[in-house]
DNA sequence: ATAAAACTTTGAGTGCACTCGAAGTCAAGG
DNA sequence: CCTTGACTTCGAGTGCACTCAAAGTTTTAT
């Protein structure tokens, strides 16, 4: 059911996913696209809504912290198919718990500058 | 009272502060010492005890995501002593919001990933 | 005394994630 | 048609934060 698709440029595509088409096309070359995006006859790129929507979830990996090389692996799970769904699962689940122990130390280290912030007011004579 | 400083190499300044010896010469080169590293008569650096608690809260600004420029800013603002300190507090208070909106960038993320998480533990295989 | 290990400086190299440039092709308005 | 601007590929450049190399000096252990 990819009947009423309408597809866009890369400029449309940028708009449409905060990306700029530098940017698209370089996650294009590293294999972060879930299928080949099509071209027009000129060759220009159209980018389908689904090309759009998997873009978005690229975003939120990348959002996430995950660098590309992983992402890479990511992307190259799903296209293997459902076989790889627990693998992908395991992925996504060992990542959130690092990035959650990341979070966890910055949080740390604002604390720790909170300390200081109020050694600032207390001895700024503000009281 | 800096009397019974014990100074330290920077292979033992390296051990106690968890940065590798060429990242300390490089925060010293970047500008980030408050005082110069004292040499012994060889040259050698010689890490005082207030050098060493200095690095730590060079690691705790550089931990909270502040990047290497704008520590030499404070740096710089440190030194130029108490007339600072507004700019300075402000300075912190700035880097703080602005960390806070990041982590929670990042949660949301996280949040989305756990809702692809979801569904992955529900129909454990399906696309 | 001598070899090995640690230190010095300065410039260069690395890895990541873009970001840009060049040279050419294509599309849309006048 | 013709110009202007968007698009193409692909290699190169950027910025950040280290990280390492080279060549020489100093310290430490034997």
């Amino acid at each position: 059911m990819k009947s009423v698709e309408h597809s866009m440029s890369i400029a449309e595509a940028a708009e449409h996913t905060g990306l700029s088409t530098h940017t698209l096309r370089y996650y294009e070359r590293a294999g972060l696209m879930l299928t080949p995006v099509d071209r027009a006859s000129s060759r220009h790129r159209r980018y389908s809504d689904d090309d759009i929507e998997w873009v978005g979830f690229l975003t939120k990996l990348r959002s996430a912290l995950m660098p590309i090389a992983q992402v890479r692996e990511y992307v190259d799970l799903v296209r293997l198919g459902e076989a790889t769904t627990a693998a992908r699962l395991d992925m996504l689940q060992r990542h959130r718990v690092s990035v959650a122990a990341k979070l966890d130390d910055i949080s740390q280290a604002l604390t720790a500058i909170d300390a200081k912030i109020a050694i600032y007011s207390k001895r700024n004579g503000n009281e």
